[in-house]
DNA sequence: CAGTATCCATTTCGATACTG
DNA sequence: CAGTATCGAAATGGATACTG
């Protein structure tokens, strides 16, 4: 959908950003694989609340875009490693810089949020 | 829904970051706050491609946060303006750096997506 | 253990028409 | 011009049960 006949911001790069991480797990995901392989299994104890639907259908996009790589092993039982690409890890930065502003600013949004709630900018 | 029960990195920083941002416009209404204060209408212009609806919905849930004050003159014909807070300003970086990104990965990504679909890993 | 398929509830979003 | 209301289509995501 970005791109197809956007005008301005439209097609700004930002567009393509935003339908990368731009859903509930992706950017979880993500962080997830940011120190090392990992296993499907462990990524589900490790995230906390994704069902494994979401995890194999979120991992198979974030491969499909170069960002994650699957290694299977023709063991019995099965064993399935995911890890991030070179490209893929250089997305960590940026969400680290944004997980950075949420640490940093996250009570200021809690505060606005209930403060709106009560007071309705009196 | 975010933190009401997560278990190891669902109640990470991560989490209320993603809860912000993560939907089809707030990062887009954002960036076209960047520059200075906008109209509803110049907005609509701007981003290209979002509806009246979505642009007063996202604007709202963005007021409610604490990141974007709205500014309404008494004058006919209505005129309205948005702006950043200065908490919302200090969201820009974060997403700068999320642009810098996709405006230097975003080809490798496009790459990634058309070498998987014609030779699946061959 | 890893993954898929199915079903279903909720949410999201666009189109349209309307108010002040 | 700014905003709201309503409708319906489509995407999203969770629970469950099943396969290899």
């Amino acid at each position: 959908m970005s791109g197809s006949r956007g005008v301005f911001l439209a097609d700004c790069p930002a567009r393509l950003a935003v339908d990368l991480i731009a859903d509930k797990w992706t950017v979880v995901v993500l962080a997830g694989l940011s120190e090392g392989p990992v296993r499907h299994g462990d990524l589900v104890e490790l995230i906390g609340g994704i069902s494994r639907k979401m995890l194999t259908q979120t991992l198979r996009r974030l491969e499909a875009h170069g960002l994650v790589r699957r290694q299977a092993y023709a063991e019995a039982p099965p064993r399935v490693e995911y890890e991030l690409t070179p490209l893929g890890a250089t997305l960590i930065e940026p969400i680290h810089t944004l997980t950075e502003w949420a640490r940093a600013n996250g009570d200021a949004v809690l505060d606005a949020i209930d403060a709106g709630s009560v007071t309705r900018k009196k």
